[in-house]
DNA sequence: CATATATCAGTCTGACTGACATGT
DNA sequence: CACATGTCAGTCTGACTGATATAT
């Protein structure tokens, strides 16, 4: 029950290292669900992100997500591909692309969302309401404070 | 200050997603400090490791760890290079190795046990006491009751 | 011989870098 | 021309898989 007693007291110490494994464990869970489903992590958080407003610059994408440009690409390339988005050129500056969510991707989303909701809640189910609000709060606080990308990023 | 704001609620709700990009920034600062020194964050992990308790079994860390056996390979073969660490053949069994720190070693620890808590604090700065115990509190929470390794893990 | 231990070679993903094509 | 936008090719790390050498 108690396996943390194997394991060295100065590492649990660090938060970073519970951190990390902690995310691996739920990165696990949640990929194997959204890998049935020809998806990826990245794939779901940006048809949320087109889910909430009006339709996206894909250079708007990177800078909210937290994703690179470069990875983007690929990500936009397979949502495409499968019919989940749509890409048209913006014909004020054909420059850029404006994405747009298809019936079928708000379909998809609205089934990936409440999959991972479950699998969240397993995730979380050790803990009591109390305590998971408290985590809740503390990672956006910490997701605010502190970009995780590199210098590509916008600060 | 209120990024989040640009981010979709949908995803914000899922705490896989914010685990996984707060980890991803923890790394990232922690994975710069090791790299000055050589090292990547599962050596930090062994050298604490060995520096609790008794002279350890290559085998045993693995599991103790959460680390793949195959990877812990190339971690021990690192440190055993810089002459952080040293590997004997078990004289009673000589399938096994036995893993030793050196002087070097528990020095390197230190060092490196000292700046990661100075890394840890910077990251929590932005939560009160009260959140971050009970962050660390959750954290050791999933961690004993979620592993995350595939089909290799012991459960 | 079957089993345990450690190792090796290869894959896959996520994150990143730098160069570059195209449009303004 | 310089600048912005998006793309591409390549690297590096972490995590994993399957096969294999050596010892028991």
């Amino acid at each position: 029950m108690d396996d943390t007693r194997e394991v060295p007291e100065r590492l649990l110490g660090i938060t970073t290292f519970l951190l990390a494994q902690v995310a691996r464990a739920g990165r696990a869970r949640m990929g194997r669900m959204l890998e049935e489903r020809g998806l990826g992590l990245w794939h779901f958080a940006v048809l949320a992100a087109l889910a909430e407003g009006p339709p996206a610059a894909q250079g708007e994408l990177g800078p909210r997500l937290r994703i690179d440009p470069s990875d983007l690409v690929e990500v936009l390339g397979r949502l495409e591909g499968a019919g989940l988005v749509r890409r048209d050129r913006d014909p004020r500056d054909r420059r850029r692309y404006v994405i747009e969510l298809t019936g079928a991707g708000r379909a998809e989303l609205e089934e990936v969302t409440r999959r991972a909701a479950e699998l969240d809640a397993g995730l979380l189910a050790p803990l009591d309401a109390g305590e998971r609000a408290v985590l809740e709060r503390a990672l956006r606080t910490l997701f605010d404070h502190h970009d995780p990308r590199g210098r590509r990023a916008g600060r």
